[in-house]
DNA sequence: CTGAGTGCAAACGTTTTGCACTTGC
DNA sequence: GCAAGTGCAAAACGTTTGCACTCAG
């Protein structure tokens, strides 16, 4: 991916700064801004969080990047592609895209509710094979029993 | 929806601060954290905004309420209940749940990834049939072309 | 009666801002 | 050269905490 074409792209200026970012974003898929913060640093000591927050509101509102909402977690910050939902292990944190048919969904709530759509958010927690089997940590998932009466 | 033995039925104690927020939230549907203080301040003067948190806290610990992450909006939280989806109107702010077979859609990813899966959260975001009408506001919401080169 | 819940003020962590300096174009 | 971006410190914001008091069970 060209970074540089990416950005000017979208009416903002290259930095080193920016690449940084966006090249983090790239590699690791999903990061929050703690994690960008640390990574970048390491390559880039001179930033400052405050240009860290700059940087990723400009690319937010140029629509370079989006912020992903995670139930109990962070949000994490990706570069914009195709719709497409997320996976999260709550047990060991990896947290992927999954490529599902959510325009079939989209059409089909559009259908019954008249809505115009543009924005789909899907996030599917539980635990990750790996995870599963390693059944150290038996911690309680599952919702407890709803009381309702 | 009796909401003293929801309360007790999660080792809770019955307040009139909780039954307050119980009920306004049972009302409204979804509500954010300003919205409910204001409201509940209106019939309950004295309530301070730390007791608002720690009974919400309280409530999400105890499982009688969630949290739902709304993509470029404040959270919003509801009392319990099957897994559903939400649909956010941009323009009004209409905010509604949407019965939709989450359940197939779990299943397929699940088989696919090998995850043990038991959360969903989906937020589809659009224009109401009203709001598209009153085209009184044609702000774009498209994406702007992604120009990746 | 006792532990849980409340309300206040202070503390905390995160994000934003103002400003002087530097840089991309 | 000039607007845009950077880095610092300070401010603002939302949320949490400690503590004395009150109340539910």
């Amino acid at each position: 991916m060209n970074y540089e074409n990416l950005l000017r792209g979208h009416g903002l200026k290259v930095t080193p700064q920016r690449l940084g970012i966006l090249s983090l974003m790239d590699q690791q898929g999903h990061m929050n801004v703690d994690d960008l913060y640390l990574q970048i640093k390491e390559k880039f000591a001179s930033i400052s969080l405050a240009t860290m927050y700059k940087n990723i509101n400009a690319m937010m509102s140029a629509s370079i990047i989006t912020e992903i909402k995670i139930p109990k977690q962070k949000s994490r910050f990706e570069i914009v592609k195709e719709s497409h939902g997320h996976l999260l292990c709550q047990e060991c944190g990896e947290f992927m895209d999954i490529e599902l048919d959510i325009a079939k969904m989209v059409d089909d709530v559009s259908a019954k509710s008249s809505y115009q759509l543009f924005e789909a958010s899907l996030v599917l927690s539980g635990i990750c094979p790996l995870c599963q089997h390693s059944s150290a940590s038996p911690v309680s998932f599952l919702p407890v029993a709803h009381i309702h009466t």
